[in-house]
RNA sequence: GGGGGCGUAGUUCAGUUGGUUAGAACGUCUGCCUGUCACGCAGAAGGCCGCGAGUUCGAGUCCCGUCGCUCCCGCCA
């Protein structure tokens, strides 16, 4: 027999109970996390959301004690009883060590089948188990306190924001199709046959269009959705802080963010950020780290050798050269022991990157050693060892291939090496900006201008003039900008394009034709028409802002039901089948895949 | 789309060179136990070895395929 509530009510939390409360009579309410049983005399751990309570039911209460025989793991129970002092027996481990509940009453208010996966030990289900039963798995401490510091960052980022003058405005979640970056996620529309909606990237042209509306500051705790393969930290549904302001520059957005970051962190993990932040270009950033999201917790840059070794007569850095490559190589310090198959081991993650190789030398004597050493000139030796300022003891691991996979090749190595040598200071949060962004790239194959971000940025002002140049597209830089913090992308963002006569030109340059403006984004170049404010905005990605906070390894840790890397919710079968009814009525039909 | 890893009681894992009845711990169930806190003690139940085909006298183990999860590349801000 299960007791109901009744009027029963919880007086507190297990945890707001300490030795202040002795002699309280109180109610708690949860569920039993661990059971003792010791024939007379049982002790319960009652669990809710803010952690642990000792109760004890003893025999001079003999009704109450029968029934707590009853109580298994998970079980729900309220308990009415008295907080009293431990008695010598104090757990130094447990918060409430230091006082136990005296049951004076129990409700037993609902029963638990044996659980498929642990909630009250440490060793770890399967994730995929613990994905079916994910209402399980958040009740575990580790993913529990995630979701609440989660939920505590975006309260901060709200209060700061609020407290800002921003204003908080949703966006459509059913909107239109725009080619701009990622593929979409579809919605057949019922009453228009043959008709989709489509969910957003990013609000991004509706918090344009509420700048044109005048509403100056904006904000939105966003959901995104792209239908792309996912990785360790990307979902196909995940969370950004949506923020665009008017009649600002690059030094605004900084600004706001720094001070809203020094807040949040201060507030939610007590991290003090020292502002402000360091920036660098995304060309400097690319010539030192190989990457346009730099580690900036070590040093280990890239060095290019391409002039050193500019006569090289060994045939890999020779034949780079000769096909407009390049030679560039990193020192890592005090890996000359490295044995062949850890240096095998790089070389496998050069490959794995693109790479053909990695030719290394090892450092000894003030002079270059095995490797490809002997393919080097005494010159060339002295020039590489003067270029990267190499010590005895070190290795030095070379690359040499188009500027592109150059750069991969050795960010990536950079990348593995700062964390296998632990240079690497787990509890640092390096901020980093990265500004100034390419508007476009050239993309060979299709012999056309892309844009890198995307196309509603706003060229640095000295830049605008090579609009009209097309041998200068490739210096042209925008007005964009990433937040970078410990080699990862936190935030992306920029002064967008608030000028038609801008706008086109950059669509132009893209190969986007009019007709193809016009059906895709027309309402948006249309509205630009009416007197738009300049305006900029950023979008700093929430869960992996929550992912560096907690130390999470899987950005799933940080959602409450996440997906799996194949996309599907584990837990409800999402997607799944649906009626040839429902189907019907949206006029789509289905064609089976055939081999 | 490509590459790597994993898949054995409810859970985490072990399982030798291919060889009799597939083990352990935790969990579950039963009994005992008045100060435990990963309580302890005694006992019990619990297995399509992911699935399918193959090699073999014999497959958890070897081969092939397939499915699922995961990590990376492509893709993606």
């Amino acid at each position: 027999m299960l007791d109901l509530l009744g009027n029963i009510k919880r007086t507190d939390y297990c945890t707001a109970l300490n030795a202040e409360a002795i002699g309280k009579e109180v109610v708690v309410m949860g569920w039993v996390h661990r059971r003792r049983d010791l024939g007379g005399l049982i002790f319960v751990d009652l669990r809710d959301r803010t952690g642990i309570v000792q109760v004890v039911f003893d025999p001079e209460n003999e009704e109450v004690l029968t029934k707590a025989q009853r109580l298994r793991n998970e079980y729900v129970m309220a308990v009415k009883g008295e907080v009293i002092a431990r008695e010598g027996n104090v757990n130094e481990k447990m918060a409430t060590g230091a006082i136990e509940i005296k049951a004076i009453e129990l409700y037993l208010l609902n029963e638990s089948s044996p659980l498929p996966v642990q909630v009250n030990e440490g060793t770890l289900a399967d994730e995929d188990l613990r994905l079916e039963y994910r209402y399980l798995d958040l009740r575990r401490e580790a993913i529990k306190s995630k979701i609440m510091l989660r939920h505590e960052i975006i309260a901060r980022i709200r209060e700061f924001l609020n407290g800002a003058g921003f204003l908080d405005i949703e966006t459509p979640i059913l909107m239109k199709s725009t080619p701009e970056g990622a593929r979409d996620y579809l919605v057949p529309s019922r009453i228009h046959p043959g008709t989709f909606f489509a969910l957003p990237q990013s609000p991004q042209l509706y918090k344009q269009l509420l700048m044109i509306s005048g509403f100056d500051k904006y904000y939105q705790i966003a959901r995104c959705f792209r239908d792309e393969d996912l990785r360790a930290d990307r979902q196909p549904e995940f969370t950004q802080l949506d923020l665009e302001m008017s009649f600002v520059t690059e030094e605004d957005i900084y600004k706001v963010i720094e001070d809203l970051l020094v807040y949040v962190y201060k507030l939610t993990i007590n991290a003090d950020i020292v502002k402000k932040f360091p920036r660098i270009t995304y060309k400097e950033a690319m010539e030192r780290y190989g990457c346009d999201k730099p580690d900036t917790r070590f040093e280990m840059e890239l060095n290019d050798l391409s002039d050193v070794l500019a006569n090289s007569e060994f045939k890999v850095f020779a034949g780079a050269l000769s096909e407009n490559g390049t030679v560039r190589c990193i020192v890592a310090p005090g890996c000359a022991s490295y044995s062949r198959k850890q240096i095998d081991g790089l070389t496998d993650i050069a490959k794995h990157l693109g790479g053909k190789g990695l030719a290394f030398a090892k450092v000894a004597d003030g002079t270059l050693e095995a490797g490809i050493s002997k393919f080097l000139t005494e010159d060339e030796k002295i020039g590489v060892l003067a270029r990267t300022e190499a010590n005895d003891g070190d290795l030095i691991l070379f690359g040499a291939d188009s500027k592109e996979i150059v750069l991969k090749v050795l960010a990536g190595i950079r990348n593995h090496l700062g964390t296998e040598l632990g240079l690497i200071d787990e509890n640092k949060f390096n901020f980093l900006w990265v500004t100034r962004f390419p508007m476009f790239e050239f993309n060979a194959d299709q012999n056309r201008w892309e844009p890198l971000h995307h196309m509603f940025s706003m060229p640095q002002e000295e830049h605008l003039e090579y609009l009209n140049d097309s041998s200068r597209y490739a210096e042209i830089e925008g007005q964009i900008y990433d937040l970078v913090c410990n080699g990862v992308e936190l935030a992306s963002g920029s002064i967008r394009c608030h000028r038609q006569d801008i706008q086109e030109k950059i669509f132009n340059i893209v190969g986007f034709s009019k007709e193809e403006q016009e059906m895709k984004f027309g309402f948006f170049l249309n509205a630009l028409r009416y007197g738009t404010p300049p305006h900029g905005g950023i979008a700093p990605g929430i869960d992996r802002i929550v992912m560096q906070m907690t130390k999470a390894e899987s950005i799933r840790d940080v959602i409450a039901f996440p997906k799996t890397l194949k996309a599907v919710d584990l837990m409800s079968k999402a997607p799944g089948l649906v009626d040839k009814a429902q189907l019907d009525e949206l006029h789509i039909s289905i064609i089976e895949k055939s081999e």
